[in-house]
DNA sequence: TTATGTGAACTAATTCACAGCT
DNA sequence: AGCTGTGAATTAGTTCACATAA
């Protein structure tokens, strides 16, 4: 999770909040789960659906429509008593809220299975982000493309975010590279980094690192099923169900 | 996040809560951090670290150490007032509780990029877990190698999930083929899912369903990116920050 | 009617601060 | 003397339930 917990967190000098966008500050609960709304209303666009009322729309994000309807309250009145919300105009609003009516640069460092499959993602290189670079230390990849971008070497790491503006940095290095790859990233000025490496990355205040791990999902995975088992069969049982 | 936010929580029958491992149940948030906790303590004892008190251990794992502290309390009172923690059996009591001493069976279901970097991903393959099959629809990726498995047709699935009493299934195909994955999957019994495919997968109760999903974390960055640009240059100027 | 928006109540998570053990 | 373990205080997040507006 993020560290700041409010859009108008510590940082912010006080008394001018009264004519930002969201006042209050959107919770970071909140932030969290704008992605997965804007992603089901995509899907209801597609659909060609208009209007969708909060009961419609929170079952298609997996949330109880208490929460959507004060989640969307932070954004503003943006629905219409009576009927629903228009899902285009959310859309938008969504977007906006989140900082998706920009398009962010955005380097990719280590082009392996993970790079590769980053660039594939549906929805990774979608509205608000593109694809500015992407850098890997093997010379048999440098050369090649990745994203419609052609694979540079990660010496150049410097010259690509300097030049291209890039504050947003994705590291798909093994771990042992990580935290040199973000030491360097950070040092050109790239405040947010999107970290898939398997370690915990150190950076100076005011650097926003989110980490993507796919094996933490999977242990607390583990520890559900666990439960479930011994609930089932006892707390002895356990042990023995896995192995079968 | 998962639905039960608690070890013995509603599903559980009251009463024999008392002569379970964790009697009053482990939070969720401390289940979550669990995973890293574990990864850094593995860290250490490759250094050869015997004891590690709760400010360097929370340093490690980026949290602070009265937050540490709590969340070991959880799982009993295995540290030394005055000394600190020993690392090897902290990493038992950590595995225990994950239900890491066991050795889980995975199925994974998708052998394109991501599922190749999830086999190769360092600590996917690790204690606790065994990939037991890979499964892929494209013929030419059948009798491949992936993980020290071979790849096999996706309508093996339920053979493969029921011959080898696999209960956790991991999503890495499309987001168009996930759901029927995911139905078919739930079908033959497995109960913990952990979903690559951007949408959310609609299961009965009692699955449980994670999702990793690469684009909602740069949507989260992207949020606290704007933020600070707002922050540093006014509201206005975010816009123009981020086009140059 | 019907569905939003939101105070109020509740539940979970975090942090403080210090008693208690080694 | 030092570090854990944990009640108490605080803060964040969720859910309820209904006044309010189309």
């Amino acid at each position: 999770m993020s560290s700041s917990a409010e859009l108008s967190g510590p940082t912010a000098e006080p008394g001018n909040t009264a004519d930002r966008p969201y006042p209050q500050g959107i919770p970071e609960a909140t932030v969290a789960r704008l992605p997965i709304y804007l992603r089901a209303l995509y899907s209801l666009a597609e659909r060609g659906v208009a209007t969708v009322a909060s009961d419609e729309l929170a079952r298609a994000a997996g949330v109880n429509s208490a929460k959507l309807r004060k989640d969307l309250s932070y954004l503003g009145s943006y629905g219409i008593r009576g009927v629903g919300y228009d899902v285009e105009y959310l859309v938008y609003q969504v977007s906006r809220a989140l900082g998706l009516t920009q398009n962010w640069p955005v380097v990719i460092v280590g082009a392996g299975n993970l790079g590769r499959a980053l660039a594939n993602y549906g929805g990774f290189l979608t509205r608000g982000f593109r694809i500015e670079g992407v850098l890997d230390s093997d010379p048999a990849l440098v050369g090649g493309k990745l994203g419609g971008v052609t694979i540079r070497h990660v010496s150049e790491l410097e010259a690509v975010v300097t030049g291209n503006g890039i504050a947003i940095g994705v590291i798909a290095v093994p771990a042992g590279a990580a935290q040199a790859v973000c030491d360097r990233l950070v040092a050109v000025g790239v405040t947010s980094i999107l970290n898939f490496a398997p370690l915990v990355l150190s950076v100076p205040e005011g650097v926003d690192v989110r980490k993507v791990d796919l094996s933490i999902e999977l242990q607390i995975l583990a520890f559900h099923a666990q439960r479930r088992f011994a609930e089932r069969y006892g707390q002895a049982a356990d042990q023995a169900a896995a192995e079968a």
